[in-house]
DNA sequence: TTGTAAGCGTTATCAA
DNA sequence: TTGATAACGCTTACAA
């Protein structure tokens, strides 16, 4: 079953192809009589304009890719939707590609969509593709980094500041508890993780703490690695009193592990960079770092819509900076 | 910048276009010599293929339209997930649009998605767009509905069964509580929630309970709903002890407004549909119908390849079973 | 104010 | 085994 194009409302409407899209794209002259009758026509045959051939045309797609490494985390999601909604009100849409975190899969969803000629590319990066990347924006698709820089790559960032919170974070955990305490990071590939992991190794150095090696976990952001860090830190006979977990699944994952062991979760103190939405409905010790995803989302779209429109304009970076709350 | 053409590899290998498109698509002949030279030269220029003109020659896009109320749920989420990962084996991939349970939203993203001339639509639908949906399937894009029934629309469906469980769940709070149960139904017009609601009315009517109407709340499956009905429930200076929840969200809700309220969770019982992931982390009597978003994601994605590849097949029903789990 | 026609980057038919 | 070229559906100079 063949589409209505163009054509088929041209013949019959009686006019040129040129009027019909100069009626729907209101451009050009026209008298109100034939747009009148156009329109009518357009909607008799239920004519809807073929997006690709327009995209051929114009050389533009109104699309924007956005890369990130896992579409269930609620973070992402949250800074998704106010990010969509704001590029669809600029006529702009969104194309997701989750890459778990993975190098070579980065790589494929950057290639696919450069091929969908998206006119920019949001990106949660999991760090590898610095080439491929400088390729892509010297070619002129913007980039916009989110959540986590990538060194050696220099672009437009929107990001949460790492460093003072979890400082912050540290010296409240050391100050309470001394060196009964452990720490789980996130992957040190990716800069967010790397960030807070200096930030905490930083307080620890200058509050001269002496944390125990096996209380200082790598994760993987993951709801797993969190849980099997708990194992490894609770495993101890006598296990540390707080702990601060990198991000919110690992956190979430540390109190299954806490269930696993029939460790009553209020037993060891939490800080989290993150929030859990239920964290009022647990019995825990908790604080959190709060991340501000609908902010991240808001000014990542700002800053594209900026970018399209301006693309000589200066690398801008845009930090925010989340706050402990108990 | 302009992007590197068909043209532009043509012109520096020193073929014909049309011999870059032999080798790129591996299809019709070509001599092996010429063949490496070419991939050679692809290389070099860094050439991607325009997959805007290729849609366009070949009247088929690879893209397959995904319209789902709340892109926060985790529910849709965990479905999403395994739905994209099939579909992108198959080289097809998904485009989101957001509805909000809203039809006229839902009308947009729909004409949106066929002047992209996407191939397929899997829907999670508000309804009211019963028409446009029609013409859609007879013009020949297949529906998948998704979650949903749309009544006065046939169309290949994947869902759960929401009359057995949710009969297995009253009766079981009955037989425990007698009279003293609330219910937060889900929003009427949408064929899930209107079926959880009749099989609750059902198993009511053949016990012969009387519920008090006040503890009868309609919600709109979002938590903010489920915190307003546990206010309008718990209001009640007995209130019940139990409670039937037609849904995650409002499940969390429904417990975010005991919080408010200072009643412990555990004060009443909790029969959900849908499972919360924190579930295990709570004190609280709560039983859940386990549905399982990954069966539904692989089934609408298989159901989807199986339409797409064979247009005249019967309409297709695929109904899971969840179980109430204590 | 309207129409004609070129061209966007591919693929596929046909001829060589 | 390769190349020339029409065509996909639209927009937009340019002409009328």
């Amino acid at each position: 079953v063949r589409n209505i194009t163009i054509k088929d409302v041209a013949k019959t409407a009686g006019v040129s192809t040129a009027t019909i899209s100069r009626v729907l794209n209101e451009n050009g002259y026209v008298s109100e009589d034939v747009r009148q009758h156009v329109l009518q026509t357009v909607k008799e045959l239920n004519y809807l304009p073929n997006a690709v051939a327009r995209s051929l045309k114009q050389e533009r797609t109104r699309g924007i890719g956005m890369i990130i490494p896992d579409m269930t985390n609620p973070y992402f999601m949250k800074v998704i939707r106010t990010l969509q909604r704001q590029l669809l009100e600029e006529k702009y849409h969104l194309l997701y590609m989750e890459t778990e975190s993975n190098s070579s899969k980065e790589a494929e969803a950057l290639q696919f969509l450069l091929s969908m000629r998206v006119e920019g590319i949001i990106l949660a990066g999991a760090g590898g593709n610095q080439d491929l990347l400088k390729r892509i924006t010297n070619s002129g698709t913007p980039v916009v980094l989110l959540d986590r820089n990538i060194p050696g790559f220099s672009a437009d960032l929107v990001m949460e500041d790492n460093h003072t919170p979890v400082q912050e974070a540290m010296d409240y955990l050391i100050r309470k508890y001394g060196n009964e305490i452990a720490v789980i990071n996130g992957p040190l590939n990716i800069s967010t993780a790397k960030e807070r992991s200096e930030a905490v190794l930083d307080t620890i150095k200058h509050s001269h703490a002496i944390i125990k090696e096996e209380w200082i976990c790598e994760g993987d952001f993951s709801r797993d690695s969190g849980r099997s860090a708990c194992h490894q830190i609770m495993a101890s006979s006598n296990p540390p009193l707080g702990v601060f977990s990198a991000n919110n699944e690992m956190t979430f994952g540390f109190y299954l592990g806490l269930k696993d062991l029939n460790i009553p979760l209020e037993n060891i103190e939490v800080v989290s960079f993150g929030d859990l939405d239920f964290s009022p409905l647990i019995q825990a010790k908790l604080a959190v770092v709060q991340q501000k995803p609908e902010s991240i989302g808001e000014a990542s779209a700002q800053l594209m819509l900026e970018r399209l429109n301006n693309v000589k304009m200066q690398v801008q970076k845009r930090i925010f900076i989340p706050e402990l709350v108990h």
